[in-house]
DNA sequence: CTAGCATACATCGTATCACGAGGTATCATA
DNA sequence: TATGATACCTCGTGATACGATGTATGCTAG
């Protein structure tokens, strides 16, 4: 999918990622691949803006001697989902003038 | 809707809404205002860039004492809307993992 | 006759974000 | 010891939406 159409929507697709259970990079990236394939100079980003933003919040633990850099997601993540939710209706409505199904 | 969900669809948009009937800027802007409200500067910066990309082509035409540019939608035009449908595929299923509907 | 609105077209400059390139680090395996 | 997997990270580039601003003309109401 061109870089294009992915602006807008990888970072709620992270979010929801996490919405359900914490994860850390590496994960994530796992976890996304049968949706779409995401580089991790782009997740690393992402996680970095939605930090700044206030959308999740992270945590370090260790596991079999490494760290692990967990990121959770906040009240304000969620929020952004369902803003998400509100925005995408428009977008699914020019998504199916495209492509010719009724609205 | 957020103007970085727009990247990349926006000008498939206005190909799809000059694919059956050729039109002109400001009735394009018109017929699309249910769908989205698409704003001059956008609309006539994408004119140019699907002109100069050969996926349209132009004439000029007077109506009522005045010149009215016409948009007509080429070859390429169409193999754009059809790449469109292809890379949206994955548009869709991350939209619907997002949003917490079954694929 | 004039102001305001609708119609019609257009460009510049700014802001935003995906991601390739490149980097560090460490463990497991052959 | 080399390679791949795992795990994290930043910089710089390229693409595109659109606000601001602009020109132009016809219609309508006062």
């Amino acid at each position: 999918m061109e870089s294009q159409l992915r602006r807008g929507i990888l970072d709620v697709c992270v979010l929801a990622a996490i919405k359900n259970e914490d994860s850390y990079g590496y994960k994530i990236i796992k976890d996304l691949k049968p949706l779409s394939t995401l580089s991790e100079s782009t997740l690393y980003t992402i996680l970095k803006r939605l930090e700044e933003g206030e959308m999740i919040t992270t945590y370090t633990r260790e596991y079999e001697g490494r760290q692990r850099k967990y990121y959770h997601i906040s009240s304000l993540g969620r929020e952004r989902i369902e803003q998400f939710k509100e925005d995408s209706k428009e977008l699914i409505n020019v998504y199916k003038f495209i492509v010719g199904e009724s609205l």
